[in-house]
RNA sequence: GUGAUUGUAGCUCAGUUGGUUAGAGCGCCAGAUUGUGGCUCUGGAGGUCGCGGGUUCGAGCCCCGUCUUUCACCCCA
């Protein structure tokens, strides 16, 4: 049998988990220099908790766990067995939905406003492509139980860390879901915000006449579509936009408060100086839009090096998060990141650092057993000091052990046979400019400091 | 879900209008070299041509199905 693994799954080498540790990290490192905590859940939720929440689109790309026990066991006699008897669990399709469920669940042992972080791994049915797996790892971090848009002005000054972090170019684009409800009031067509929004999205994609086109199918009046021609083709700076804003949105006050919201959160951001990256007001930006009722945020590439067009992150207020749970008034901000898109970034740009102090610096090469079990002692001394080492398992030919070390890319080999025993020395060799001397155990300890 | 696309050695790929025993480079193993790698030389191993069916005297090549790869749409990280 030809062994392999599902479509849309990937096997990572030692050195892609190196690269990829290295991108959980960051994000890790700065998640928790916010203040967030890290939590887990199940890979396998109940399905009732994630069927409805995703939209129709979502609930095709669940995947369904097919029950184990009685139920199975008696499959074959059985000639139309119901689906719920089949199956009542799914593959946690992203973290979210699975913290409010666990918000909700955990209430009282929370210590609100709640700040969690989570990285795992998620699953979607989806037909792979570009930058799009069935398997891959989202960074999430969200503050629960907090209506303040300060949360806004941190996630956003995360996201500038993290890719600062990362010396990758980004531009961060900031929506608000009020801010469309309003577009679609003065439009007199709330009922179809969503139409309005998915189209408009597509502008960079698509082209102005294509969306046009798109609304005017989707039964926009062509007064309305001639009325939102300003909005979509709006450029310039962020407060050129929002002045323009204004005075389209007068007239709804939902869209004010929209607004205000925008201008808080940016001004704030501009007080506190230092970003990465550029910040840009986008309304044409809808992504999530079936949760989100404030702050959007999308981020996307901006590196001259990368022809990468997907979203690296996003992220956005829901005023009622734990709502379908049972748990009202809660509301949540949150970002995530794609860590599996973000490698293939940084793949693409060459933009990671060098790793090599993660693998083993020093071999030390096997003479025989008692010269070996020698070796183990002086390797424990480096591991005391933190220095990744390894000894040779076989007295192999010295042939074959330096080319081990070679293929690992291990920059040194010690070589402690009966001469450097006798005199407590170590051989060492660079393997990189072959040059070698004999050092005592501090002065390698310098050297591979 | 829709429309394309890919699959031949461990890897990257050749393979003529269908014709004898399917090739190359790199890698791998052994030796030249029993305490010194990369370079070089010599020798060697390694393939159900993705899988199943069909057409044919004959299929890596043509046809059908299926799985897989990659890409676009939809949607999304």
């Amino acid at each position: 049998m030809k062994p392999s693994i599902p479509k849309g799954t990937r096997d990572f080498s030692p050195e892609e988990m190196i690269r990829r540790n290295y991108i959980f990290e960051v994000i890790r490192n700065v998640y928790q220099r916010y203040g967030f905590l890290e939590i887990e859940t199940p890979a396998m939720e109940n399905l009732s908790t994630l069927e409805g929440k995703y939209g129709e689109e979502g609930d095709k790309l669940l995947y369904r766990v097919l029950n184990s026990g009685p139920v199975m066991d008696s499959l074959r006699s059985v000639a139309d067995p119901k689906v719920s008897d089949l199956t009542e669990k799914g593959l946690r399709y992203d973290l979210t939905v699975p913290f409010a469920r666990y918000v909700v669940m955990h209430q009282h042992e929370l210590n609100f406003p709640f700040k969690r972080y989570q990285i795992q791994p998620v699953w979607r049915a989806d037909r792979p492509q570009k930058g799009r797996y069935r398997e891959f790892y989202q960074c999430d971090a969200d503050v629960i139980g907090s209506d303040s848009l300060l949360n806004e002005v941190e996630l956003i000054r995360v996201i500038q860390d993290v890719f600062s972090t990362l010396k990758l170019g980004v531009s961060i684009k900031l929506n608000n879901r009020k801010i469309l409800s309003g577009i679609a009031e003065i439009l007199g067509a709330s009922n179809q915000i969503i139409d309005i929004t998915v189209a408009i999205d597509k502008l960079d994609k698509i082209g102005i006449d294509k969306v046009n086109d798109e609304l005017l199918a989707k039964g926009l009046s062509e007064s309305a579509v001639h009325r939102l021609q300003p909005i979509i083709k709006m450029s310039g700076s962020n407060g050129t936009k929002l002045e323009l804003l204004d005075q389209l949105l007068a007239e709804s006050e939902i869209g004010r408060k929209g607004l205000q919201e925008m201008r808080l959160v940016l001004s704030v951001l501009e007080q506190l100086g230092g970003s990465w990256g550029s910040l840009e007001v986008d309304v044409t930006l809808a992504r999530g839009l079936n949760y989100y009722t404030g702050t959007i945020i999308e981020v996307k590439v901006s590196d001259s090096r990368s022809n990468f067009t997907s979203s690296v992150c996003g992220g956005g207020r829901y005023d009622d998060l734990t709502g379908i749970f049972g748990l009202t008034g809660m509301s949540g901000v949150g970002i995530s990141f794609g860590a599996d898109r973000i490698y293939d970034v940084l793949e693409e740009v060459k933009g990671f650092p060098d790793l090599s102090n993660a693998a083993t610096r020093i071999l030390f090469v096997n003479f025989g057993h008692d010269e070996a079990v020698h070796c183990l002692g002086l390797i424990t001394k480096l591991r005391n000091d933190g220095i990744n080492a390894e000894l040779y398992p076989d007295a192999a030919k010295m042939k074959k052990q330096i080319a081990y070390a070679d293929a690992k890319k291990i920059p040194y080999i010690a070589l402690v046979g009966t001469d450097e025993i006798k005199t407590g020395q170590i051989a060492v060799k660079d393997l990189a400019t072959g040059e070698q001397s004999k050092l005592t155990m501090d002065e390698l300890l310098h050297v591979l400091r």
